[in-house]
DNA sequence: AGAGATAATGAGAATCATTATCGCTGACTG
DNA sequence: CAGTCAGCGATAATGATTCTCATTATCTCT
């Protein structure tokens, strides 16, 4: 499992003249095990310290700003001073979240009904790259439900 | 002009304890005169400075806390590494906003084109407490068609 | 007006996340 | 087998923001 992925980021990190090495292997790893979760540099950072205890926290930093650039990871920011990334299958470029503004855990919502919204934007003059939803709340589990 | 927006301010300022003060009073009006962009805090610093050499960047930032927690100012973030702070003349807590990949100006709609989404969210048992869309693209500036 | 209590300020240090620098290693090249 | 160079880890540097602390301004009570 998660060989698709892995077969993909060495894809890409061919075209880019990069090299597949123990640390960013095991930062892949680490993403592909949390696909679906936002986690910080830091998270990430300490579980793969788990693996691979000497390596430093620059390399991580690096290896995530390489996967962005490689269109492999999604770089975010949800009103936090910091940055969550977000490991992703596909080049989807819609990216919606629910955030719970009592545990922080961010959820993904896989829908896509903006797209009159977006109609109406392109007819003001503005090219449409992207874009992002996030709603704020209390997920079930803070509000006792689950 | 402006009365109804310091007016609100002086009120939430009493209703917190907090007094207003001739740097206060400065960070506000230039708040005030920019209504509807997003500034970061360092272009309000540089503002306020102009009226105020004196003021310190501390003072800034503790000013934009307090007007943020105190619910007429939105302290927000757009995938870049700091804030940005917008002055509202409202309680309104939808934010749609429109970024220029290009030059970073960053536009605001009034729409509101998402009550079948939170609708959904809410049948998950999310209890939805405010939401922010932002669409990214290029400005028609920067297309070069206005 | 004056004294004391308290809130707010300015300067600068501290912090946090992130990025840059630098010398070293270890894998390919010729 | 020497040379090159990408990638590495440690650490310094940076940028934004927050904290600390001594000083100042403001408010209250007299």
């Amino acid at each position: 499992m998660g060989e698709m992925a892995v077969n993909r980021v060495l894809e890409r990190l061919q075209q880019a003249n990069c090299k597949m090495t123990p640390q960013r292997m095991a930062v892949l790893q680490v993403l592909e095990e949390n696909q679906g979760r936002h986690l910080t540099a830091e998270q990430i950072f300490l579980m793969v310290k788990h693996r691979m205890p000497l390596i430093g926290m620059a390399t991580v930093y690096r290896t995530l700003e390489l996967f962005a650039g490689l269109g492999v990871l999604n770089k975010a920011s949800f009103d936090e001073a910091r940055f969550r990334y977000e490991f992703g299958e596909e080049d989807r470029h819609r990216h919606h979240h629910l955030m719970c503004v009592e545990c922080g855990e961010i959820a993904e919502l896989e829908e896509d009904l903006l797209h009159s919204l977006e109609r109406q934007v392109e007819e003001s003059g503005f090219q449409v790259l992207d874009h992002a939803l996030v709603i704020y709340g209390r997920c079930a589990r803070c509000r006792g439900l689950a």
